[in-house]
DNA sequence: GGCTTCACG
DNA sequence: ACGTACGTGAAGCCT
């Protein structure tokens, strides 16, 4: 027979190292999970065993039996976060029927060895599959090593060894013995290297026979003397490397044939460990395999002919429908409902709008932007739409990237319905909405969410839908001319760019850049990235002075960018209403913002004259104008009202200009003292406490010593002492809980906090310092958004709401609306929500959104 | 599709 | 010893 004997301890390791943090929505790690797994099915398809046995050391680190107290002493311990993954796993490859095999006081290794020699006498094959070079001493006629590397698995037989090494496989223990191995302990002879002792046992082939000629051998006296001081460390490393063969286990092939006992168990459990992309590969979760999860797999009935007056009665008379909607462009293609276990699907319209304009139905649905828009373009309005599934799954895992039917059944253990038809198969989820739903709900109201879903996020679908389908006016020829006048600029600069450099590249080449400015050019290397030298700004602007050319690329890269992200990508999207219709997604961010493509419209150039005046072109329509309003520090008053921090609130309540208050502050000294210096300095400290800070990072940003930097930050946490605490605490608190979340309850889960590796941990700690005050800025412009079209359609305004910048509302008004709206936009923002500190809002009128911009 | 760069809050 | 601030999206290059 043919066995793969698996190293199990050597393909965990890589596993877990090879792939990126991976986790469950609850916070189990399962990367080394999906990793071993994964390897574990590309080594079957590659070697086609007929049996499969899983070697695992029993604890790590053990010893071997082989009495040598400082043997493997210095192998580190697994990290906490792969060791909680071996439990699981070995419970998982045990249900999909391979059998483990592990022996008191022996390891992997020796279970190998064992395997190896019990098949050399039986006359079967062996082939060991590791990512360690050790068992290449296992290879033999009757045994192979699938070596796992991190570029390519290479299989080693006698004469691939042979071939690399020049040497037996039995010869490499002698190699080992003389060159040593520090991760296993293995002392070798000082001063012998592999080359010196792959040269020796070439020769010689054993450490035995070189020792025992060791006067007559033809090799260098300084070799001899180096051989003969570690005699004793030789062979007792000659010893420590050879590996054991005798570990009493069950060496029969026959029985480590693999067999799934119980694949519905199997199936439960990996849908625990959410491993749905290897749950496919195993061909586990079709609906072949009798499901018996919290529901039953029920079969897709679906109706297309039917009396919509009846079906709507009947509905209404139930109170509750669960629909999906599908559309076409700006129209209803069709939708889906679910009422007494069948799925209706039709395109009726009419239906559609009765139904959902019916307040006495409470809908569920899932996309429901796309539901508002569709109602907003055919003038009614949705009422009593409770429920959405995406927005509900966004709250309970915010990080998630696939809201889709499938992944939410899969998630929350819903069996979809059971068709044999593809083109029914869009269907199966509908037909469980009313589970699915249900469940999403009872998840929300544990987790005490229920308001942030339907007074925050479903109110808020009904304005973005709003705000997508009004667009942002432009003015096209604006863009095209400032667009002309860039290229020309550009084309100049190119020129002289090359003239300059003395060669003509491709400027938008970071590698090429890189080339002529590092090697051609010969200037000093500042920064590394992965694939080579670092050419961003702020490398670029260090090196302005060396030489004319830098300065001129620095140039050429922020007019390529106004040009090309600006002009050329916003023409691409202008519709034939003259209007940018901008997405914004709801369900992206981690921290409960929104985003916005296609275009983007969250990052319009301000900072720079030169970008400040593409705003130019985004104007309000003819007899109309902008109004603006933006919240003043919305962050750190955030951070006052949380970390209940004395002398934040005061510095507030006064209304005191927050930065140059840090600055007298921090640098000790009345307010009437400070440098306009000392106060942006003061505001980068505010913005990176926000950030959740570290002295380095502050220091490159203000351009003083790491010293300086940490001082600042001493005396910042100093006099706002509860933010000090406050900063501590929640992270402790985050550790205890797992997840961090805002004011309103939105969460956002760190699994990053428990992990071993440094950089990780640092970077979870930061998150949970930083997301509770982002998420709460979010929170409440969200509130305000919703307030202030609340406001104008009561106040009968024709004025909209057309864009959000994070912190900032633009609304287009009617000219003799602007004054009302402006105050309006001003108080519903500040009286968003009521903290420890006032809001406030700066609003103002113009034109186009370079006026209107305080 | 990953990487680098750069635009915004 | 390590690496270095939070959150996004788009364009262009290159494998």
């Amino acid at each position: 027979m043919r066995l793969l004997v698996i190293d199990g301890n050597s393909i965990v390791n890589r596993a877990y190292y090879g792939i990126r943090p991976l986790t469950t929505k609850d916070g189990q790690f399962t990367q080394a999970i999906y990793g071993f797994l994964n390897m574990l099915l590309k080594i079957k398809n590659e070697e086609n065993p007929e049996a499969v046995a899983v070697a695992f050391d029993l604890k790590a680190p053990t010893f071997r039996h082989k009495a040598y107290s400082g043997y493997k002493a210095n192998r580190k311990g697994m990290p906490q976060e792969l060791a909680s993954q071996m439990p699981p796993l070995k419970e998982l490859l045990s249900l999909l029927g391979y059998r483990i095999v592990t022996c008191e006081g022996y390891e992997a290794d020796d279970i190998l060895g064992t395997f190896a020699d019990a098949c050399e006498k039986s006359g079967d094959e062996c082939v060991i599959a590791t990512g360690d070079r050790d068992s290449l001493q296992l290879v033999s006629d009757k045994t192979s090593v699938h070596l796992c590397t991190n570029k390519q698995d290479i299989l080693y037989t006698p004469e691939k060894i042979t071939e690399e090494y020049g040497v037996t496989p039995k010869e490499l223990i002698e190699i080992k013995a003389i060159q040593g191995d520090t991760s296993d302990n293995i002392p070798g002879v000082a001063g012998i290297g592999p080359k010196g002792a792959g040269e020796l046992i070439r020769k010689y082939h054993s450490v035995e026979y070189i020792y025992e000629h060791i006067d007559e051998l033809d090799i260098k006296d300084g070799v001899r003397n180096k051989l003969k001081n570690s005699k004793e460390n030789a062979l007792l490393s000659r010893m420590l490397g050879e590996i054991c063969k005798t570990v009493p286990i069950d060496t029969d092939p026959k029985n480590y044939i693999v067999k799934m006992e119980d694949p519905a168990k199997c199936e439960r459990y990996m849908a625990r460990l959410e491993l749905f992309s290897l749950m496919e590969k195993l061909g586990l979760n079709e609906a072949q395999i009798p499901k018996q999860t919290d529901t039953e797999a029920k079969p897709l009935k679906i109706v297309r002919e039917f009396d919509c007056d009846r079906l709507f009665e009947d509905i209404k008379s139930f109170g509750k429908l669960y629909f999906k909607s599908e559309f076409e462009g700006e129209e209803l293609e069709s939708f889906s409902l679910l009422y007494d276990d069948s799925v209706y699907i039709c395109a009726n319209t009419e239906l559609y709008k009765k139904l959902l304009c019916d307040a006495e139905i409470e809908k569920y649905t899932r996309n429901s932007k796309a539901v508002f828009a569709y109602a907003d373009r055919k003038n009614f309005e949705v009422k009593s739409l409770v429920f959405d599934a995406e927005l509900a799954a966004y709250l309970l895992e915010p990080s998630s990237k696939d809201y889709s039917d499938e992944n939410l059944c899969r998630s929350y253990s819903i069996e979809p319905a059971y068709t044999d038809s593809e083109e029914d198969k869009q269907y199966r989820a509908v037909a469980v909405y009313d589970l699915l739903c249900e469940k999403l709900d009872s998840e929300i109201k544990t987790n005490e969410q229920e308001k942030l879903l339907s007074e925050i996020e479903i109110p808020l679908a009904n304005v973005l839908a709003k705000m997508e389908n009004i667009g942002f006016a432009v003015d096209r020829q604006g863009i095209e001319n400032y667009g002309k006048m860039l290229s020309m600029q550009i084309n100049a600069l190119e020129a002289e760019i090359y003239e300059s450099a003395g060669v003509k590249f491709n400027i938008n080449s970071p590698k090429q850049l890189g080339k002529v400015l590092f090697e051609d050019l010969g200037l000093p290397c500042k920064k590394k990235t992965k694939s080579g030298y670092s050419t961003n700004a702020e490398v670029l602007e260090s090196l302005k002075h060396d030489h004319p050319v830098v300065e001129m690329v620095l140039q050429y890269r922020t007019l390529s960018k106004l040009n090309s992200t600006y002009c050329e990508g916003l023409l691409k999207v202008i519709e034939d209403d003259g209007r940018i219709h901008s997405s914004f997604n709801q369900t992206e961010t981690r921290t409960g913002r929104i985003s916005s493509t296609e275009p983007n419209l969250q990052n319009i150039p301000v900072r720079t004259e030169l970008g400040r005046e593409m705003r130019r072109f985004f104007c309000a329509k003819d007899g109309w104008t902008l109004v603006d309003a933006d919240y003043s520090q919305i962050e750190l008053r955030v951070l006052a009202h949380i970390s209940q921090d004395k002398n934040m609130i005061e510095a507030f309540k006064n209304n005191e200009d927050i930065h140059a208050i840090t600055a007298s502050q921090v640098f000790g000294m009345p307010l009437d003292m400070v440098t306009p210096i000392m106060r942006s300095r003061a505001k980068a400290v505010n913005f990176g406490i926000v950030y959740g800070i570290g002295a380095f990072s502050l220091a490159k940003d203000i351009g003083v010593s790491n010293k300086e930097a940490s001082n600042y930050i001493k005396n910042y946490l100093a006099h706002y002492s509860g933010v000090d605490e406050y900063m501590r605490n929640i992270v402790d608190k985050a550790k205890l809980d797992g997840y961090v979340e805002t004011m309103f309850g939105r969460r956002r889960y760190l699994p990053e906090l428990s992990s071993s590796k440094h950089t990780l941990r640092a970077f979870g700690e930061r998150v949970a310092r930083n997301m509770p005050i982002q998420g709460t800025a979010a929170d409440i412009i969200k509130i305000a958004m919703i307030k202030v079209n609340e406001r104008i359609k009561k106040e009968g305004l024709k004025a909209r709401l057309i864009l959000q910048v994070h912190d900032e509302l633009i609304v287009e008004a009617p000219q003799d609306e602007s004054m009302r709206v402006a105050m309006l936009l001003q108080e519903e923002m500040e009286n968003a929500v009521t903290l420890s500190v006032p809001l406030t809002a700066d609003a103002a009128i113009g034109k186009t959104w370079y006026d209107a911009k305080g």
